[in-house]
DNA sequence: AAAGTCCTTTAAAACGTTTGAACTTTCACT
DNA sequence: AGTGAAAGTTCAAACGTTTTAAAGGACTTT
């Protein structure tokens, strides 16, 4: 079981049986125009009969090309279990496939950081290039990537003022829409919660709060808390403490929809209606955003896309094709029950 | 971008400047005991000087060894985002980079399939050996590797009377250990949701059903319905299917979390009590399984480690250290508020 | 008939390691 | 001083490809 001892099928017997040289099977193999058609027939029925395989390891050294892509994911608990993640990552596999490469799967923990196996992944050439998904403003170490010559590809963030390519949702665009739809609803006084620890996650927060203040309303009526995990719990815990504090919020922003979740379910165990006493918007338009009771309101980000894109960006950039990558995709409104017009405001004048 | 052009420091370099041959370079970096310790420390220090990263691919190509482990997934959609194959998965990269084995990720679509890349993967060593998780009874090309010298590994399935090295939980006893439960509560007519395409899916149904039949219970109060894709969804719709059938059941056994938490939501859509009126019980023990209203009883199965485990076996096998591996690992009760006694039967005669 | 052109094929040198066998040095023991 | 074993080091041949420059043939062109 241990190691196959029956040798492997090699060009060279491939060319022994042809009666050519090595050097002809290996054009063959690589389509090259310069081999006469009657020759390559001879060559593909020779490989075929044999059932050759290239040795990968042979090939990658001399080409200097692994045919591994490296995704990396930050090390959260349950991390493959977040649909987020989850659809961005099958998007790059589908991509990936289609060219012949690979996936080699990392998550950002100590040792990964601690050892450089971020740059050493790519030195010793397992990878030709790494998708790092959805890092948090904590991973500076990625700046290195400044001063390397290897191709890296952020996906869903970036750090601002820095050469490192990204491709993301625009976040900023994002808090637009949501702001716009909850103010033409009539919301005055609307809670955001969102996570601090992604330069995204503040463009959606810093632009959110602008236009709300372009509009008019005051400071104090926009309450929000940072949050790190950006799950469920989060969201519920979040909406407790906002609404201790502002117990006449119209309104919950929440950064994606595993914490608007959250959210409508402690507005429901406190018997308020959502959206007739609580609006909730979401973010992301995770699959299970249209099984909630009611359906939930939201920004519809299509992550699966997301990863083929970022998959071929990676791949342009590595081939030579790109000089860099630093583009921005437009969510849209996904319009369902969990967000209507503000409750009157009895305090009001009018 | 495209290709470095900085050459990397090779182990020759490293020779050169250490006046010792590149032999000795090697031997170092393999740690072999025949070098002495003046020389190690020499060479070891010119490694860091120099920031010398072995060349995997050179590596690979007379160890004949990638040092990669191929993880395959069936093609489900939002595989990634299912808790069961996130911890999995998650718990063999832990164990494979403890080993400094790299995960290869696999998804086992048509092409996968047709053009028998699960074997090449393995033939032109991108991978070492594969862990394949959660196959069912429908991938039956998997039955080549009998008679291949590669090391396979199945995760949570298996195929009887089949030579394949497999790791899974023991589903005839999760159905023993959740059937004894049931009727120790009284439970008499309990309708049963599993799926049927895999082999340990048949398992858990007819031992439950063994079980339940030698307690004395009959046939007809015993109804079960098969499912394929395990989810809240088909939970959901089987629930209703068998209460319209069978109105008096007391209890619905499902074949995973997934789907007990779809039948909890229908009954409560339908105004039944859980426990009260039905109880519920799952499998799995989910961390979502925590926060269902009420507490889901389940049989917790620890998937992370199960990840680990199968990662351990199988490179137990592909070192050797192992012949074969046929393992089944207990799971067991976690007895939450989802299952209660049985309602007192009014058309029994006591 | 020599020279030039085009089309195919090939020889040979990489790529950067590992590894068994051979070689050299050291050192204990007669 | 000589012998032999042990310890440490190196040689050289792999591993299986790709790729560049050159060779060989067939065919035109002068």
């Amino acid at each position: 079981m241990s190691i196959p001892r029956s040798k492997n099928v090699t060009i060279k017997e491939i060319a022994a049986h042809c009666d050519v040289s090595p050097s002809t099977v290996s054009l063959v193999l690589n389509n090259s125009p310069k081999i006469k058609a009657s020759t390559r027939e001879r060559v593909m029925k020779m490989v075929d009969k044999l059932d050759y395989q290239p040795n990968q390891m042979a090939r990658s050294l001399v080409s200097r090309r692994s045919k591994c892509l490296s995704v990396t994911v930050p090390n959260l608990t349950h991390v493959f279990s977040d649909v987020y993640f989850g659809e961005i990552i099958s998007g790059i596999y589908q991509e990936a496939n289609l060219s012949g490469y690979k996936i080699l799967l990392d998550i950002a923990q100590e040792k990964f950081i601690g050892d450089k196996e971020y740059l050493n992944i790519l030195r010793n050439r397992r990878a030709d290039g790494m998708v790092y998904i959805a890092s948090t403003i904590e991973d500076r170490f990625l700046l290195e990537f400044e001063e390397q010559p290897y191709p890296l590809l952020l996906v869903n963030h970036y750090f601002p003022k820095s050469q490192l390519n990204f491709l993301s949702v625009d976040y900023k665009k994002a808090a637009q829409l949501a702001a716009s739809h909850l103010l033409e609803l009539g919301h005055r006084r609307i809670g955001l919660i969102i996570g601090t620890n992604t330069f995204t996650g503040l463009d959606f927060r810093d632009t959110f709060l602008e236009v709300c203040e372009g509009q008019g309303i005051e400071k104090k009526d926009l309450p929000w808390c940072g949050v790190k995990d950006w799950d469920e719990q989060e969201g519920y815990e979040m909406t407790k403490k906002m609404l201790a504090r502002h117990p006449d919020l119209t309104a919950i922003m929440a950064g994606n929809d595993r914490m608007a979740i959250g959210a409508i379910r402690y507005l429901s165990n406190m018997n308020l209606r959502v959206p007739e006493d609580v609006s909730v918007m979401g973010m992301d338009d995770i699959p299970s955003a249209r099984y909630t009771n009611p359906g939930l309101s939201t920004l519809h980000m299509d992550f699966f896309r997301l990863g083929e894109l970022s998959c071929r960006h990676l791949l342009n950039l590595l081939e030579g094709k790109e000089r860099e990558c630093r583009e921005l995709k437009e969510p849209h409104l996904v319009l369902r029950e969990s967000t209507g017009p503000a409750k009157p405001d009895l305090q009001s004048s009018f």
